[in-house]
DNA sequence: TGGTTGCATCGATCGCCGTTGAAGTGAACG
DNA sequence: CGTTCACTTCAACGGCGATCGATGCAACCA
């Protein structure tokens, strides 16, 4: 037993977050769900590029897709956030100040 | 002004933690100071690569490292986790059921 | 001063991931 | 139907980062 046993896992998830576009997803969707053509405004890149990263954010179970007549509406799923925090070493409460 | 803009620095943040062996350390590293030989205890991995991944920390400013004697002390810097967890979308605090 | 220990750095290789361009799917509209 | 729009998938390329082997270097010891 070392200290690299599970950290594969909270490290996969992390490197998906760790992409300037995908970042940019998240920070949208964490605003609510948004349809690829907004989320295509506020993100200018290509637009197979960001269907790209939206296919390794919704196989990381980090979002969800769902149709809508002709679009396609994101949203964060639930504890995805909470996932990617817990991915990360926790930050110690400090006291405060206990005399 | 879009998304993208100020995605890239947390994003490279990431891109830090995001590997088994980086956060195996910073999970050590956030029990306390220890020299180089103990972490190489708990991470069974090539000391020179060891030493490559102490080096991303170092450079990304998570870490830093003091000699002692003809050991190295690595520890966490002061708001490294902060900084990490800063570098994700905040959680949404969910009202505790209003009314 | 020579050897040993603890760690860092150098140079090279290799695989993965982001990007690109082009083709494909599938729903709506005339 | 055929076209258009919104989005996805595919194949291929290129660069960067993780890893490895070898060397360098500082500190302690005999």
């Amino acid at each position: 037993m070392n200290a690299l046993d599970g950290a594969a896992g909270p490290a996969a998830l992390l490197a998906v977050a760790a992409d300037p576009n995908r970042l940019a997803v998240l920070q949208v969707l964490a605003g609510g769900t948004t349809c690829v053509c907004r989320l295509q405004e506020q993100i200018p890149i290509a637009p197979n590029l960001l269907s790209y990263h939206l296919k390794v954010l919704r196989e990381a179970g980090l979002i969800s897709a769902a149709r809508r007549g002709r679009w396609i509406d994101y949203s964060l799923n639930d504890s995805a956030l909470q996932r990617l925090h817990a991915a990360l070493p926790a930050v110690p409460v400090d006291e405060p100040s206990p005399r």
